[in-house]
DNA sequence: GTAGGGTTAG
């Protein structure tokens, strides 16, 4: 590892802070940053801040936090998106409080959706909507990024027709915020309405991505369509050109076991896909046998679960044994 | 080369 000169600045420092660091790497340079004396420039500190949270370092995290004498507002973002992706999510939603109540530094659109998406992970549908409150007042409102966050908030906390009505107010709306309805129809049991926003957003002329058949699929399963499943399977695979992922074949494999094609759905995983099935595939097919009966493809079935998870296992084995083979 | 929008199923 190359060591930070005695000349080196701020800058130089900064530059050094790779986003895929290791925590040696990480703990190296902020040692540099406090010897340089450059702890209060705030990119640097923050760079270090997101240093130690892609090593997964949150302690770390938050002493170069509290360290800071001046906390800007992307020093908070890098600490609220640190508590998010640990699942502190309770936390998450106090920090909001406490950087407006004891900091100079504003929330701004990013601290919206980082809150936003912890409210949706809560299901915390009044304080998502405190967070909304501040956006408008803010200036944010007209963001597309807080926009989407919102709608997700709202469907994922059951509210569709609030989600809807910002949809409808959205002038200029992306494939991620066309994907977001979708999936949020297709999530509360409007399968229809999933499709015809999947047929609208094609009329407005915008593209839709590997996330929005994802939706549109799991609207088709969710509503047991079964046809129009296979419809928008055919349309991703030949006229968008799409390679499915295992989360398209879960959605196909679910549609299927809806419609009691079992075995069809066996054959599919075995023999067609072009990924590897993961547990919920599986998982997906046993609970179809279980509905219907089918207690001998349910045990092929349990055997391949077997099978993934000791092979889950074994692959334990062997990163175990890399962190042996370093540290010698 | 600081943080940040939408993914299946149970």
């Amino acid at each position: 590892m190359r060591s930070v000169g005695r000349r080196g600045n701020a800058f130089s420092l900064a530059i050094l802070l790779k986003p895929c660091c290791t925590l040696a790497h990480a703990r190296q340079l902020h040692a540099n940053v406090v010897a340089e004396g450059h702890l209060q420039d705030a990119l640097l500190a923050t760079s270090l801040m997101r240093s130690y949270m892609n090593c997964g370092a949150a302690e770390s995290v938050c002493k170069v936090f509290d360290e800071m004498l001046v906390k800007d507002t992307v020093a908070w973002n890098v600490l609220i998106t640190c508590y998010a992706r640990n699942k502190r999510t309770k936390d998450t939603l106090k920090l909001f409080d406490e950087m407006r109540s004891e900091s100079e530094a504003e929330p701004d659109e990013v601290t919206c959706i980082l809150l936003l998406q912890a409210c949706t992970s809560l299901g915390a549908l009044d304080f998502g909507e405190q967070i909304w409150e501040y956006a408008m007042e803010h200036g944010y409102g007209c963001e597309l990024k807080v926009r989407n966050s919102l709608i997700t908030m709202y469907t994922r906390c059951g509210c569709v027709q609030k989600a809807y009505e910002v949809f409808c107010g959205t002038p200029r709306k992306s494939v991620v915020t066309w994907s977001a309805m979708i999936s949020g129809l297709a999530a509360n049991g409007f399968g229809k309405d999933a499709i015809s926003a999947f047929e609208e957003m094609s009329k407005s002329g915008v593209a839709p991505d590997a996330q929005t058949f994802t939706g549109v699929l799991s609207a088709c399963s969710h509503s047991g369509l079964v046809d129009e499943g296979f419809r928008f399977f055919d349309m991703m695979r030949y006229e968008y050109q799409m390679m499915p992922n295992v989360r398209h074949y879960g959605c196909i494999v679910d549609l299927m076991g809806r419609a009691c094609l079992l075995d069809e759905a066996y054959m599919l995983v075995v023999k067609e896909m072009r990924v590897a099935p993961d547990a919920t595939i599986w998982r997906t097919l046993l609970g179809a046998c279980r509905i219907y009966g089918h207690v001998d493809l349910g045990e092929k079935v349990i055997s391949h679960l077997i099978e993934l998870k000791a092979q889950q296992a074994g692959d334990y084995v062997l990163l175990l044994n890399t962190y042996a083979a370093n540290d010698t």
